[in-house]
DNA sequence: CGTCTATTTGAATGTACTCAAAAGCGGTGG
DNA sequence: CCACCGCTTTTGAGTACATTCAAATAGACG
C-alpha cells in the first residue's frame, strides 16, 4: 500500500519520528472506490476523514426541489469528508460520490481519536488543515458576494487548471452556483472576447 | 478582570486543572474598545485572536470597487480574528471594527504558541472551535446557493434574532449579499403578507 | 449507426441592482 | 420646544444579470 503521499503531506506541517509514522499507518484504512460510488450519502453518518491517493470526488447537498449544490471538489493530495458529521457522528448534510476510480485512506472516527492520544501532533495538524480549509470557505464567501458569475468562472479556471479537463460543465456551473445553461453562454461570450 | 465567561466556554470542550487556568490567564491580554474603533484594517497583520467578552463586532472586506462586504458579526461569547492572516501572520484581507464599545480578552501569536506547549489540550480546542466555524461557514454557503434572498434574511432573522436590534439594517443587507434598498423591499413584502 | 448524456442557443421571465429622490429618526443647539 | 443636521430606511422607475423552458446540436460509447 502507498502512504507515502499522506507521510509527506504530514510532514509539511508536523515532524513524525518513525515510530509515530507507522502508528499512523496502522490506524489507517486503505479503499478503493468505482466510478460513481458513494463514499458518503445525506442522511447516514460520515464514518471516515479521507485523504485522497488518486481520482476525483464531488461533496454536495440536494435541497427541497431535488436541485444538486456542489459544494467542494477533491481529489489527489485533498482531505474529503462531511466534517460537521464526522465530528458529531450525527447524520451527514452532504454526499460524497466518486466521479473517477478512487483510492481513499481513511481515518475513522475511533481510530482518529485513538490517533490523538498516540500521537499528539496530530490534533496540531488537523487543527492547521481545518484553519485552511476554514480561511478558504471564508474567502469563498467573499469572492461569491463581490463578484460576478463571470468573475467567479475565471478565478475557478485560473485557482484550479485542471478540474475543467476532469469534470464535467454542468458540475462545474453548480460548484460556481449558476445554472449550466448560464455558463454556457459565459464561455461563448469569453471565446469571443480573445 | 473577568476571566470567568472565557473559562466556561473552554470548558464546555476540555478540562481545565486551575493550573492550566492560570496559565491561560497569565497569557491573554483584557482590551476595551470603544464604538467604531478598529480591531483589525485590511493590509495590516492581525496580531490577535480574540474572545468577545461584551459588545459587538462586524469583519468586512472592502472591494475593488470601494464596497463593503461584511464577512461576519461577533457578540458575547463570539470568537473574532482575521484567521488567515493570525495564522500566517501576513497582511489581513479583512477589517474588524467595533459597531459597540466591546471588551475582548486576546491572544497574541506569541502567547499562543507558547500556550499550545504549556497546555497541549489547548491545540484540541482550537481545533474544535475552528472546525465547528469551518461547518457552519460551509452551510452558509450552500444557503448562499439554494435560498432566494428572502429565505436567507428569514434564516438569519431566526438564527441570530438578537441581531436585528443591536445592527443597522443596512449591514445586515451587506452580510447577506444584497443591496439595502432591496432588504428594505423585502421587509416591506414580508410585513404585508402577515 | 443509434442512443444517451452533455452542451449550446434562443425567447420570455424574474430576481436583484442602480440611481435618484423622499421620508423617517435621533440628537444637538438655538 | 422646535429647527436643523446627518444618517438610515423607504419608494419608484429603469436596467442588468441570471434563470426557466424548450429545442437543437454535439460528443461519447457500445
Amino acid at each position: 500500500m502507498n502512504y507515502q503521499p499522506l507521510l509527506n503531506y504530514m510532514e509539511q506541517h508536523i515532524q513524525l519520528t518513525s515510530e509515530e509514522k507507522s502508528l499512523v499507518i496502522n490506524r489507517v484504512n486503505h479503499r478503493k472506490y468505482l466510478r460513481n460510488q458513494y463514499v458518503v450519502q445525506q442522511g447516514d453518518v460520515c464514518r471516515f476523514e479521507s485523504f485522497v491517493l488518486s481520482g476525483c470526488l464531488k461533496t454536495f447537498y440536494v435541497d427541497q426541489d431535488a436541485q444538486e449544490h456542489i459544494v467542494m471538489f477533491a481529489v489527489e493530495n485533498w482531505w474529503c469528508a462531511d466534517l460537521g458529521s464526522f465530528i458529531t457522528q450525527t447524520p451527514a448534510d452532504y454526499n460524497i460520490q466518486c466521479l473517477e476510480n478512487t483510492e481513499l485512506l481513511q481515518f475513522s472516527f475511533d481510530n482518529l481519536q485513538q490517533l490523538y492520544l498516540e500521537v499528539p501532533q496530530l490534533e496540531r495538524f488537523f487543527r492547521i488543515i481545518i484553519q485552511n480549509a476554514y480561511v478558504a470557505t471564508e474567502k469563498r464567501i467573499v469572492r461569491n458576494f463581490s463578484l460576478s458569475a463571470k468573475e467567479r468562472y475565471l478565478k475557478f479556471r485560473e485557482q484550479y487548471p485542471q478540474m475543467e479537463q476532469r469534470v464535467p460543465q454542468y458540475m462545474i456551473a453548480s460548484y460556481l452556483g449558476i445554472t449550466k445553461e448560464f455558463l454556457s453562454k459565459l464561455r461563448g461570450q469569453l471565446m469571443q472576447e480573445d
